[in-house]
RNA sequence: GGCCCCAUCGUCUAGUGGACUAGGACAGCGGCCUUUCAAGCCGUAAACACGGAUUCGAAUUCCGUUGGGGCCA
């Protein structure tokens, strides 16, 4: 049944940001062309002008190259079943629409958007199922002369059956049927000329050989009309797959209000490409009782239909974080402090105004990797490595337990120390710094918690003896005095 | 309102008639480790929506109810 010639699609409107429901959608269409050695179709959809943004399709595509995904044929790299943008395609969608015109399946309605409007508002009215009443289905041909004459540019509506029941045996969901009297005669081509989302995409996949189409859960009702249309025009369905939708925390559809939606967001707030990808693909798809920590390849590896689940998913932040994190931690020191770079490059962070040498990056990064939930808790993390004047009160530095006479005595007892110190490294440091507080008797985390701040500002960072080490002798020690001048 | 889909811990899920005293993960809680914060390790609490039916036996099949969601404007 499914084999590498498999053709999957996916079909993106560029309405606006690449919103992470989408941008699953696309992800397990990709895995399923992949796991079988099929192809992916990158089509656009953008015959509703009135909706299109500017720009839309080029960060969508880059949302998805960022993903790391990759297609066989797209409106940046063509193919034999080109163009892949509809807006260029319009003449293929009024040759089908002519078709069935001249077969009976469809006919030219001349009702204007209000009267169908009006025709709406009254069966809501009276409770009865909503849709046009078929008005001009059985219009004479001087009816018809006469509202052409009258300068009336005609919608082309499908006839759809008025008795039977379509089925559809959904790759996900088995079979579900729907009764034909209940569904409208739809528009296929608008009084403009473009096409509806139904004939558009009905006769791309066709043209380009879609051999499945893998789409959200949404798109289930509008399968009627599709198969009647299919069988109008003779041509072969692919086979449906209808995957679950994403939902907010609150179980409504995510939108802005939750938060990001947009994969770019999440991008810029720190997530790694291959976090997303695995979380996403966990919203409706499991490999088993167990494996949650999928790579690409394991993905690629494994991904089947038969596993996609059928009940919606709620979109689990926390457990995103989880896994950012964990892949954080994967990275390498030299991957880890490029990935830094590269996020520090595109969205700056406040906290550091010139981009660090790589270098030093590259030494730090050991201390602070695994306290990254994301990209973005490094900055406020390790800024003081990257400036001499941290600004911090005098108040931090004095710990619980402890007052100012006592703080600075312990900070002169540590500089003291320090000064005669080498070699400058954590070992040594603490070394000396452990026995002290004892001499002080202070508590270890006294002491240290004093240092903390004076070295860095927080009272919450890296670890202590690797930070100044880090830092170097000279500025620990500056900071330490400058520390003292503040009590 | 009509049509359609769905229903296991708070969340993501495993489970396709007996191996289920229902497994894993995130989040929660407790502990260990510990210079802060993390990470890590150990432990703990937590679910088959409800009611019928089928069956020797049901989370698993069927019917209904309830709830949630989607589409139709």
């Amino acid at each position: 049944m499914l084999d590498q010639n498999i053709r999957l699609r996916y079909a993106p409107s560029p309405t606006g940001d690449p919103h992470v429901g989408n941008i699953r959608t696309a992800i397990f269409n990709w895995l399923c062309a992949r796991h079988y050695g099929g192809s992916l179709i990158i089509r656009v959809e953008d015959t509703d002008q009135t909706r299109k943004v500017e720009g839309a399709t080029e960060e969508l595509l880059e949302a998805l190259k960022w993903l790391g995904l990759d297609w066989d044929e797209g409106p940046d790299i063509g193919g034999p079943y080109g163009p892949y943008y509809q807006s260029e395609r319009l003449e293929h969608y009024r040759e089908a629409a002519d078709r069935l015109l001249e077969n009976g399946d469809a006919y030219r309605c001349y009702c204007s958007p209000e009267r169908v409007a009006d025709v709406r508002k009254e069966q809501a009215r009276l409770k009865q199922p909503l849709g046009y009443d078929r008005k001009c289905r059985g219009l004479s041909s001087s009816q018809r002369a006469e509202s052409e004459s009258a300068g009336v540019v005609p919608a082309v509506r499908f006839k759809m059956p008025e008795d039977g029941i379509t089925t559809v045996d959904d790759l996900v969901r088995g079979e579900v049927s729907f009764q034909n009297r209940l569904i409208d005669d739809f528009v296929v081509l608008k009084s403009d000329g473009f096409p509806t989302y139904h004939l558009a995409a009905l006769v791309d996949d066709h043209l380009m050989r879609i051999t499945h189409v893998m789409r959200a859960e949404e798109w289930l009702p509008s399968v009627p009309r599709h198969l009647q249309l299919y069988r109008a025009l003779g041509w072969e369905p692919p086979r449906f797959a209808h995957l679950p939708i994403i939902l907010a925390p609150d179980r409504s559809k995510l939108s802005k209000r939750h938060g990001a939606t947009s994969i770019m967001e999440y991008r810029e707030q720190g997530f790694l490409p291959e976090a997303m990808v695995n979380f996403l693909s966990l919203l409706g798809w499991s490999l088993d009782d167990k494996t949650e920590l999928l790579s690409v390849p394991d993905l690629m590896r494994h991904f089947t239909i038969d596993r996609v689940a059928k009940s919606a998913a709620v979109f689990d932040r926390d457990k995103l974080s989880w896994m950012n994190g964990h892949y954080i931690r994967q990275l390498e020191d030299d991957a880890l402090a490029d990935a830094l770079l590269e996020h520090w490059r595109r969205y700056p962070p406040r906290e550091i105004s010139e981009l660090p040498d790589k270098s030093y990056l590259v030494r730090i990064v050991p201390i602070i990797r695994e306290r990254l939930k994301t990209l973005a808790d490094a900055a406020p993390l390790i800024r003081f490595f990257f400036t001499d004047d941290v600004e911090y009160d005098g108040d931090e530095l004095v710990q619980k337990g402890m007052d100012a006479a006592t703080t600075r005595q312990a900070l002169s007892a540590a500089l003291a120390e320090l000064e005669e110190l080498s070699p400058f490294d954590s070992g040594t440091l603490e070394g000396v710094l452990r026995p002290m507080a004892e001499d002080l008797n202070v508590k270890v985390g006294q002491l240290f918690g004093s240092l903390r701040v004076a070295t860095t500002g927080l009272r919450v960072a890296p670890p202590l003896f690797e930070t100044m080490e880090l830092l170097g002798k000279e500025r620990t020690l500056a900071s330490i005095r400058k520390a003292m001048a503040k009590l």
